[in-house]
DNA sequence: ATGAAAGCGCTAACAC
DNA sequence: GTGTTAGCGCTTTCAT
């Protein structure tokens, strides 16, 4: 049988109320300390965190919840929260969304029948009536990656519109104007396709929503959207990808097509995973700056729970265009435009 | 405030028991069922599990030990995990131990003050008193992809032995025989070891240990001691890594020195996930069961859970060699014996 | 500084 | 079939 607290008391000599203060780093006196800290060594106590948070304290668990930890990125991101969520005690429950309502609602009432102290919400949580749900019973909660605007949640993102801009202008400087765009249906991809607007806008580019295409979260079918891409009419010369798994299926999806990539074709990720810098070629991708934005969306989540009412606040990080192998000019015969650059 | 069963019992006019009865589905009048279930719609009414699991009931909750969740077939494991878990209703907490004998403890303890059910420990665990313990104590465990011998535990796993044997095989039948292996340390990565040796001596090769390095989780760690190994002054043919991640650690210490894979150097990686067919070349590999075996695993966990004492078993699943284009015949001029195939 | 006792929300006898 | 009541292991007044 395991230990209880009544066990530690009787072989300190002392009530339960003593231990309890010594659990709890109370002012208990100095030999009765000792005596109960005896106690529980010897019986090998340990409290029940189950009983201490029925009477109102805090479990240390904190819920996350992520479309799908399988997408690299994502299982990154899984590793820093657990990291920085140990380093302050507490533990991480995660649970794979798939982006599905009824899982995101199912999930987040299980955690909360088990008293998690608070939730993180990461890429794309959609489920608007279970977050202002939470809300509305003061449930601390963190937004991790996700650009839905809602004013009165802290957030922790990346600026994906700068990620889709810097992506698309550097594919317009290499001549290319037929850029499609993979996507996966969520804020992210969203901010970066408006970032891919801009950035043809600026450059008095036509924008075609026909090479704007929603894909899943697998790479077969980003890979089946690039083939369908490449055999439409008028097919692009550059496909960027939301993130390096998808762009993993249109690289495969072009080599099925038996076209070179980048001389006939130009492709970049998202993320900048090992994917990225493994495929053949490494990919020209986006580096999302994942280790700071776990760790401060840990701390910020903690000390909401601690109840350090600090206010809430949008973080946006910055993100960093690495070219590799996988983008280059944009082929000539496709275009009438002379190339402007020697090579 | 959030609803209790009192608040339940009172609108419907019933007691605490008949709620607790509907609420675990033992046999109830008719018409007080109804109230009860109107009056748990009306307040919204979810059970704590931290008071029901107080009074001996479960938590439905399952710790899951993982060495690094950001090795993307640990991920996928976690996700399968979680997907069966969640079908029993049970979450999953993940913890990445590192291999850290430290961070098993820590991380079992706390598990255990938040009375989960039961224990997964994947991908060797290697606390041994701490399954000892466990094992004392009655928690129910699994093993799952760890090949270190617990008479007294239920284990899942693939054959790597097999698999070790099958890649080595493979390179033999090539042509070569000088070839390295970059493992971790931990007991999957030890059965594929003799699984390799076993295929050398089986073809009278020789073995040689200086051969045969650790690494650590990390590409770069395997990239490292990839020059380090084509530095010496017999190198390698073939580079067996002991799983895909390390490989494409290999793949790039071997473009570091310049030498093209499979011509100047085969390599192979291990457990076919994405990255071995998005990488240039695509990797050679042994394709591992994963669902099967994650599923397999919860289901026996859940089973101990409730109870139902059946056997402990060992179940050891078929790993499947993949051929990519990372392998070839070993080239002629470090060899004098003559290749024997044409081509 | 220490202890007695009430109570957190629920389950499980046991009585009616 | 339904209600009463005693815990589960802990925290927290409130006395002493």
């Amino acid at each position: 049988m395991k230990a209880t607290i009544y066990d530690v008391a009787e072989k300190a000599g002392v009530s339960i109320s003593t231990v309890s203060k010594v659990i709890n780093n109370q002012p208990v006196g100095k030999k009765s300390k000792q005596k109960v800290l005896e106690a529980m060594q010897e019986l090998n106590y340990k409290p029940s965190v189950l009983a201490s948070a029925l009477t109102g304290k805090r479990t240390s668990t904190i819920g996350f919840l992520l479309p799908d930890i399988a997408n690299p990125l994502v299982a990154e991101m899984a590793r820093r929260v657990e990291d920085r969520a140990h380093e302050y005690g507490f533990n991480v429950v995660i649970c794979s969304t798939d982006l599905k309502l009824e899982k995101e609602e199912r999930y987040v009432s299980l955690l909360r029948q088990k008293s998690v102290d608070g939730f993180i919400l990461a890429g794309g949580f959609r489920n608007r009536e279970v977050i202002l749900e939470l809300l509305r019973d003061n449930v601390p909660i963190i937004l991790l990656s996700e650009s839905q605007p809602y004013s009165s949640i802290t957030t922790v993102t990346v600026d994906n519109f700068m990620g889709g801009y810097d992506l698309a202008s550097h594919l317009i400087s290499l001549g290319h104007t037929r850029i499609a765009v993979i996507a996966e249906d969520n804020s992210s991809s969203q901010e970066r396709i408006r970032g891919y607007k801009q950035a043809l806008k600026d450059n008095d580019l036509d924008i075609t929503e026909d090479l704007i295409v929603i894909s899943d979260s697998s790479p077969e079918h980003a890979q089946h959207l690039t083939t369908f891409l490449l055999d439409s009419p008028n097919p692009p010369t550059a496909i960027i990808s939301c993130n390096d798994v998808l762009a993993i299926g249109a690289l495969l999806g072009v080599r099925e097509k038996n076209l070179k990539i980048p001389e006939d074709l130009s492709i970049t990720g998202f993320d900048n995973t090992l994917l990225s810098k493994s495929s053949d070629p490494p990919l020209t991708t986006v580096e999302v700056p994942v280790q700071n934005m776990c760790s401060r969306a840990v701390d910020l989540l903690i000390e909401e729970i601690k109840g350090k009412s600090i206010e809430k606040q949008k973080i946006l990080m910055l993100p960093k265009l690495i070219i590799r192998k996988s983008t280059s000019s944009c082929p000539v015969q496709l275009r009438n435009v002379p190339s402007i650059q020697n090579e």
